[in-house]
DNA sequence: CTTAATACTTAGCACATTGATC
DNA sequence: GATCAATGTGCTAAGTATTAAG
């Protein structure tokens, strides 16, 4: 390995690396991928700094980018909190509603009327609603008071039941008085007023202590069991909502199923002959057809796993006796078609098309939930096809079957009307009326009957965007313990206790390198790893304190680093690893379950996936903090970026390299050579220019325009920056080909960093959030703008 | 304890749509 | 206005985590 240092000060050590550009492509090999760069990391922890900064990052320096653009649309003087009025709002761009240009101080919002709220985050016509689904349709600003929940399950004496958007926006409105107090404070300092109206966000955070809610009558199952144990707040717990209730009214339309199969009847050869299928086997057959354009097709499991569900359909008998000499191109070709078909239409055909669908599909989109009106996630059924697991997965190119009504368990209100069965003369397998579960319905995995495929509401529900507040909660108390944590684990490297070492060891490695946990896995799944189930081949120690780690993670990314450790955390693990095997388990007295508990001790409801959201977010604060100069919007947006790219790398979120990529930047540097050409010829031409003659002939031979030197020497400027600029984003994207930035945005970086941040640098926040994001992030929009994670 | 069942979050990629560029 | 890259969205696989059951 070379540990280059060219990076003074620093040991060099974190180095990461993977897949190789082809990713997609290999098949047997594993993929990697080059690391846009090493990271370097000090050896001693300090404690309370982000992961950022304890891995001091080799960046290049920022690139300034020169281009100005004017600023955006930045209007509102302050973001509200939002309740929608369907009618109104739509057609607002979106950015009309946020986009702050608020200064850091001016923090008094108006207040949201809360009149109508029908819906939320969303920005459809919804013209239809459920309406006619008689729903106790709660009047939005309707406070709720556990008292006025239907069934009051719990004692009065219990939290108020909790409340929906429409709660918790009126909510946020009554805390306008405290807008510059950082959030974190004002839960604090709230009392648990018996003030139902305000009771409900704040409510999660309540200390545990405070809120022991021991469930009562809950009637089933899991509930009874809880032990309230000594940490009481199981998390599953909404703040404000009973004993793990989640909804009091829930209305929705149920799900809708993909079409019926409908035969072609192209046929496909076998030994160069036609052979005649039954629709139900050439549907089958098209499936695979359809694939042979991709890299499944060198893979032999998969082949092996589509013939030997395929043939249980064809029959022992059947003329096709193998998959070698099928030929499934006349299919291919079909499809292939049918997709030109589609494309050549034009664009009013497909809209009609769309709409059409859209008509269909408009009263599944949407579910009533405590008189809310929400968007549901994925109401449509996955519709049959092969198995497309990632890696190497032993299911890939099994048959995953068609569901039915009779598959599928709707969870539904009690007073609710049950949905009707869309596929005429079937039915539902069951109804439930679950309100301890978010789900609206559900179906027995096809490809492993031991789990299921649910369908929820989505992200933009306020739901949703609960849970997604009390995680970064979570994330963000942990920074109040991880000082001590540290302190704790750092101690235990070398504590006697086999198990305890092993936690000490793989907490901290969960928290320096924002590991996932690694839970235990089947063998009929990729052999995939996380912290606990690293194997002894996947951590090799390097003397004197390096180690290097290589394994395949989550959707079988590789992950790739070498890190420099402390000394006892080295010694241990090569402790862990003596008189083992390549594959045993380095943590064999481990697994998630003892990790957990063990963190449980040291903050109530931490576990192992708490420590990257916190890394991911504390180090975008930080490094927005750091990395802000104050310049313009574009240099700005180059700050967050970087940050959001570092976060990114911490994490290993990776992204295939795009399939044009090498031709692009072939392409790029096309260009700039041909500036460069340009520059010369200007540069030529000014020379002359000063001397009196006329600027040489072109290479096209026309004639140029004769210029005075001013004029020459300002456009080689231009020209330059011209260079400049595209040598920056050249360099940007190369650096980026490999990172999904996407992910740590959606899941780990705490929203209203962003939006405060935003804030205070006048920012427009659609730069940074997209229309999905901001509906999902709704919640998060009035934060102060001095809040810090 | 260990394993199974359950429910919910996180993930990359394919495809659609939008936007930039010539 | 066509072309192609960038961006957005849908899809569904693959994780984490808790609780119940054995």
């Amino acid at each position: 390995m070379s540990y280059s240092s060219d990076d003074d000060d620093k040991p060099l050590i974190f180095k990461r690396n993977s897949r190789p550009d082809t990713v997609k492509s290999s098949s047997s090999s594993q993929p990697s991928r080059p690391s846009p760069k090493p990271i370097n990391e000090e050896v001693d922890s300090e404690d309370d700094k982000p992961l950022s900064s304890r891995i001091s990052i080799v960046s290049k320096g920022d690139t300034n980018h020169a281009a100005k653009k004017g600023p955006s649309t930045s209007v509102s003087p302050l973001p509200k909190p939002q309740v929608k009025d369907e009618d109104s709002d739509d057609e607002k761009p979106l950015s009309s509603k946020y986009t702050f240009k608020s200064k850091v101080g001016s923090s008094t919002n108006d207040k949201p009327l809360v009149s109508k709220v029908h819906q939320n985050g969303s920005a459809s016509k919804d013209k239809n609603q459920l309406k006619n689904i008689g729903v106790n349709k709660r009047p939005p600003d309707d406070e709720r008071p556990t008292s006025s929940v239907k069934k009051p399950k719990l004692s009065d004496s219990v939290t108020p039941v909790n409340h929906k958007p429409v709660a918790m926006k009126a909510e946020t409105k009554s805390d306008d008085d405290d807008d510059d107090v950082p959030i974190s404070q004002r839960i604090k300092k709230q009392a648990p007023s018996s003030s139902n109206k305000s009771s409900s966000v704040k409510q999660k955070v309540m200390k545990k202590s405070s809120s022991p809610l021991n469930k009562t009558n809950k009637k089933s199952k899991k509930m009874m069991k809880q032990k309230q144990s000594q940490y009481s707040k199981p998390s599953k717990i909404p703040p404000g909502s009973g004993e793990g209730q989640k909804w009091t009214s829930l209305v929705h339309n149920g799900v809708i199923f993909p079409p019926e199969y409908k035969p072609h009847g192209v046929k496909m050869l076998y030994k160069g002959k036609p052979v005649d299928l039954t629709p139900e086997q050439e549907e089958v057959a098209t499936m695979f057809a359809v694939m042979l354009d991709t890299d499944y097709m060198t893979k032999p499991q998969f082949k092996e796993n589509f013939w030997g569900d395929w043939q249980k359909i064809l029959g022992k008998k059947h003329t096709i006796q193998d998959l070698e000499n099928c030929d499934f191109k006349p299919i291919y070709e079909w499809h292939q078609s049918e997709k030109e078909k589609k494309k050549q239409m034009t664009t009013e055909e497909k809209k009609a098309i769309k709409e059409e669908k859209m008509k269909i599909e408009e009263k599944y989109m949407w579910a009533i939930v405590d008189g809310v009106k929400e968007k549901v996630g994925n109401f449509r059924v996955e519709p049959p096809g092969l198995f497309r697991g990632r890696g190497e997965h032993p299911k890939m190119g099994k048959l995953k079957k068609r569901i039915r009504p009779s598959d599928i368990t709707i969870n539904i209100g009690k007073d609710a009307p049950i949905p009707e069965c869309p596929i005429p003369g079937e039915r539902w397998k069951e109804i439930r009326h679950d309100n301890t579960v978010t789900w609206l319905a559900y179906w027995i995995d096809p490809i492993n009957s031991k789990e299921f495929k649910y369908v929820f509401l989505a992200a933009s529900s306020s739901l949703k965007g609960q849970s997604d507040k009390e995680k970064y909660e979570k994330a963000r108390k942990l920074k109040g313990y991880i000082e001590g944590i540290r302190k704790a684990y750092t101690k235990d490297f070398g504590n006697s206790d086999d198990t305890k070492r092993q936690v000490a060891v793989a907490t901290y490695l969960i928290d320096k390198l924002a590991l996932r946990a690694g839970n235990e896995k089947d063998d009929d799944e990729a052999d995939t790893v996380g912290c606990c189930t690293l194997k002894v081949e996947n951590v090799e120690p390097m003397p004197p304190n390096i180690l290097k780690f290589d394994f395949l993670g989550k959707d079988s990314i590789r992950y790739q680093n070498e890190v420099e450790v402390e000394l006892p955390v080295f010694k241990a693990i090569q402790q862990f690893r003596t008189g083992k095997q390549g594959n045993d388990d380095l943590f064999d007295k481990l697994d998630t379950s003892k990790l957990n508990a063990h963190l449980k001790e040291l903050m109530p409801g931490l576990t192992a996936k708490v420590f990257r959201t916190y890394n991911a977010s504390i180090t975008l604060d930080d490094m927005l903090t750091r990395e802000t100069k104050g310049g313009d919007v574009t240099q700005n947006l180059v700050v967050y970026q970087h940050a959001n790219k570092e976060v990114a790398i911490i994490c290993n979120h990776q992204r295939t390299v795009s399939k044009s990529h090498s031709a692009q930047m072939t392409r790029l540097n096309e260009k700039i050579d041909e500036l460069k050409g340009v520059i010369k010829e200007l540069e030529t031409d000014l020379s002359r220019a000063k001397k009196g003659k006329p600027p040489s002939k072109s290479s096209d031979g026309k004639p140029k325009r004769n210029l005075n030197p001013e004029a020459l020497q300002k456009k080689i400027a231009q020209t330059n920056a011209k260079i400049e600029k595209m040598e920056r984003d050249k360099e940007t994207k190369e650096d980026l080909k490999t990172v999904a930035l996407g992910t740590s945005k959606i899941n780990y970086l705490d929203p209203r960093i962003t939006v405060a941040w935003c804030k205070r640098h006048e920012v427009p926040i659609e730069k940074l959030f997209n229309k999905s994001l901001l509906a999902k992030f709704a919640w998060s929009m009035d934060v102060d703008p001095s809040f810090r994670f």
